[in-house]
DNA sequence: AAAGACACCTGTCCGC
DNA sequence: TGCGGACAGGTGTCTT
């Protein structure tokens, strides 16, 4: 949490919510409040009555005795103060494209890795290429795709980086109607657990059969990520 | 320049 | 049962 936050906000008015990438935008007339829920943060809206718990970092305040409370276990998340344009914050000057609109694409994809050696499964989680996939949809979409996950992303073919582009798509807009993926104990804004996670096909399931063709599934490391795939499937 | 390693943090799970 | 250690996640930074 910035220093001076308190005096910074103070009697500011929320004029509008963006999200870019995992980022959430809160706005104000002179600045953007930027806040990341890292994998264990949240926010609620709650009574002023309420006191902080334990793992509760900020309190923003309203005139309507509610207030929206940053909750983040582990401390992965962050909030930070930004009066610059967002288009120039280092933040965001070199994040890809949001994977659920037309500027992502499989050319995107095909052309980004020409002559890129490393592995397909990292390029596609590497946010100057397109933001949004983290592990888990990174190892569920290159499954549906049936693409080996350590192959050289510059040696994939046109062909197949199309295929890819739409099963990403696919695979995070289905998360998103199940309300995510609940590994622990994550709840989403409506307090519901996600039920993406019954639907998991590789995550999590290293030395378990391939539920397509029974082939025990193998796990590997990929830039220090736990990386699951069915070697009779993904090629 | 590109790719990999590492750090951050702490709740949860596993094995002894 | 208690306790220590490994592990997970996203992303900025440091090292090859």
């Amino acid at each position: 949490v910035p220093d001076q936050l308190e005096q910074r906000l103070s009697g500011l008015q929320i004029s509008g919510v963006d999200r870019r990438a995992k980022y959430l935008l809160l706005r104000t007339e002179p600045g953007t409040l930027i806040i990341h829920l890292g994998m264990s943060g949240s926010l609620r809206i709650v009574d002023d009555t309420l006191s902080p718990g334990k793992h509760d970092h900020l309190d923003l305040v309203f005139d309507n005795s509610k207030v929206l409370r940053f909750c983040d276990p582990r401390r992965f998340g962050s909030v930070l103060w930004s009066e610059e344009p967002l288009e120039q914050h280092a933040l965001f000057k070199h994040l890809g494209p949001e994977p659920l609109t037309a500027a992502f694409d499989g050319h995107r994809l095909y052309l980004l890795s020409r002559n890129k050696k490393q592995p397909v499964k990292t390029f596609v989680m590497d946010n100057k290429v397109v933001v949004g996939v983290g592990n888990i949809y990174a190892n569920e979409a290159l499954f549906e795709a049936g693409i080996d996950p350590r192959r050289m992303a510059g040696k994939i073919s046109l062909r197949r980086y199309l295929l890819l582009a739409e099963i990403i798509k696919e695979v995070l807009s289905r998360a998103i109607e199940q309300g995510g993926t609940t590994l622990k104990d994550f709840v989403g804004g409506d307090g519901k657990p996600g039920y993406f996670q019954q639907q998991l096909k590789v995550y999590g399931r290293g030395g378990e059969s391939c539920p397509v063709c029974d082939t025990t599934l193998k796990a590997v490391r990929l830039g220090q990520r736990n990386t699951v795939y069915c070697p009779s499937c993904q090629r």
